[in-house]
DNA sequence: CCCGATAATGGCACTCGTTGTCGATGCCGT
DNA sequence: ACGGCATCGACAACGAGTGCCATTATCGGG
């Protein structure tokens, strides 16, 4: 285990390209968000040859596979990040952006109950909580 | 009488125009989100004169003085809709699109004690869950 | 009631994130 | 090794949103 390169080889249909690897692998390296054009920068910053169109048609197609999340920053810019193991949700700063991470069965439940009590399956979602945190609201 | 058409003439600095009136009466009207683009549609459908930019601008006010909310849609543009006093979230089919309007307590009790829990205060939170209606099963 | 200061309007050009295009390139099964 | 075809990537196009600024409308004062 070690070392990464990992997480991607699985899924079929796609090629193996020294590309894909990167942006894969830097997105192995940091645990948090990212938009494409910061991914893409750290890697022209690496010596990866790669181009903007690429970074950005491969961070789709890791998301379409489920392999990474995408969120939307208040600007309407995408963010991706490695998809952990284990679901979870964001609690984000609106003032200063960090964000924490939190689980919550309770959600999971709700989601599920309220969407099979209408009939719905294959159920997904998508929760979010905006707040200031308590930096934010010393400093501010 | 009744209609009203205001809840905006209480904001200071802010002087009562034709096209701030004609914005805030659509949202009085339309309980859903709708974008700045279909927002300025409409108006211009009823004969309102009125530009794009001052839609946008007009929106930025409201939302500035929390006359009004707003999200990002999965594409990343703004959507905008008058603030009600009953917060609900959308369950809706990725398929035909058919949207079910939900509350639930619990979800809002549970952002709030995440929140807290790590030190946020003025929380605001988005919830959606996406799945297949009962309709959209059956026929495909 | 009229006038002037000034906030608001709105057409247009521009930014910037993201996507489409299409010839060149490299991966992979045979 | 070969060839088909997915992928790459430079560039152009696209679309939401914003800045600019001359024009227009609102509102307070005379």
């Amino acid at each position: 285990m070690t070392t990464s390169s990992s997480r991607t080889p699985s899924v079929p249909g796609l090629r193996a390209t020294r590309q894909r690897a990167a942006v894969a692998g830097l997105l192995d390296e940091l645990a948090d968000f990212r938009s494409a054009q910061e991914i893409h920068e750290e890697l022209r910053r690496r010596g990866e040859g790669i181009g903007l169109t690429t970074v950005y048609r491969t961070l789709q197609a890791l998301a379409d596979a489920d392999e990474i999340d995408v969120l939307r920053t208040g600007t309407g810019e995408a963010s991706y990040r490695r998809c952990s193991e284990h679901h979870h949700h964001h609690l984000v700063c609106r003032v200063c952006g960090k964000t924490v991470e939190v689980e919550g069965p309770a959600v999971e439940h709700w989601a599920d109950r309220v969407a099979t009590l209408h009939g719905f399956a294959e159920i997904s979602h998508t929760v979010e909580i905006l707040g200031v945190c308590a930096g934010c609201r010393a400093t501010g």
